[in-house]
DNA sequence: GCTTGATTACACAGGTCTGTGTAGCTAGTC
DNA sequence: GACTAGCTACACAGACCTGTGTAATCAAGC
């Protein structure tokens, strides 16, 4: 019991830094030996542990694979509120893009258990903004959703090829443009934030 | 003379093939036995021609650099057949990201000179965004030429990990709301396209 | 025919990587 | 104290990588 809680420890220790070290540097650029050295175990012990470099791989993309929670804020605001959090992202030294989007882009073998995580991640983070959509009743969260996420994307790629934080705004301010489109009144209101009452919605696309 | 051209064919060919090899299968995941193999030639001539695999990683991305004509379409529906573009390159067979942003991925080292030319593909693309609206005197073409380039980097990355050419639809519908927010006639005229009369800007976004 | 430059095959240096094998040590348990 | 499970250090296999050195060959121009 006590042996069990002390290798689960020495896992999660393993991963943490498995994590710092394969998005920070890269899943190819770094070797199981530095792994193990950064750990503070052998090589050997860290074998016992993962028996493989894959299984690192897929345990350190499955790790990040937690979804995202839903505040007390109106569905609109949590939306945008995203784009804010990105912002801050790209502003943080060590931002290199997306793990997920670099795993894929690093491992190229299409059968490798990447992909599919990578894909299920891009697919929690798509349901997390349709959840928002469906209470905002607009008529294709479907559609619009992927298309948020779609500037979630863009702004990461942008942000790591520019390696400049604002693009995040840009991206925000899209996304509003979108939501006020579908008829999102908040996103209207947030427009112009002077004028408060949002007197219904009186034209809807389509 | 005839000498000079006969190498430049070669290096064509070099080229050809390095791009091919390192877009299909990844720039570290290729060797340099690999790229003199498939060209034909020995590795040592490989050696004369490009002095090092740096070399042929920026000679690579330089030659992807190519600046994007124009048509003699209206400018908003350039902007939208871009996206159609996309869809098509995404169905493509080998069709694996943006090659800059992969390169950017996998080469790691802040100081590599792919950063520096990703960063000029990306602007490039941008301006040429950038022209387009300016012949459609939007409010701010700085910022919406960046956000339909947003929506074009976050398709390819969506359509990377998903495998799914129709994630390109989306992005160019997002693209249209954009435009035709902006007071771009052509894209709200495309949007009910039964009415032809574009009755001129009325109301434009400030 | 001879010179000269480019190309070839091949070996190799020196480094990296993943994964394994082994012998000894250490710490908890009977 | 003896046993056992896990750990460590270390070597190593076998493969890959970039880049170079070398001697032989080939082809064009004088």
């Amino acid at each position: 019991m006590e042996r069990s809680a002390e290798k689960r420890a020495i896992e999660q220790r393993i991963l943490d830094i498995v994590d710092r070290l394969f998005y920070g540097r890269g899943i190819r650029a770094i070797g199981v030996d530095t792994i193990a050295d950064e750990v503070g175990i052998s090589k050997r012990t860290l074998y016992n542990y993962y028996p493989s470099k894959d299984e690192l791989i897929t345990a350190y993309l499955a790790r990040r694979l937690q979804p995202r929670g839903y505040s007390d804020e109106p569905p609109a605001q949590q939306i945008l509120a995203e784009f804010d959090r990105l912002e801050r992202q790209f502003g943080m030294t060590g931002f290199r893009g997306c793990a997920f989007v670099n795993a894929v882009a690093e491992l190229k073998e299409p059968k490798h258990a990447a992909n599919k995580i990578a894909l299920a991640f891009k697919e929690q983070r798509r349901m997390w903004f349709r959840e928002l959509l469906g209470r905002l009743d607009v008529p294709d969260p479907d559609t619009l959703s992927l298309q948020l996420l779609l500037l979630v994307d863009g702004a990461i790629a942008g942000a790591l090829v520019r390696g400049e934080p604002k693009v995040a705004r840009a991206a925000r301010e899209a996304a509003r443009v979108l939501l006020s489109a579908a008829g999102v009144p908040a996103a209207q209101a947030a427009k112009q934030r002077a004028s408060k009452q949002a007197h219904s919605r009186s034209r809807r696309a389509h």
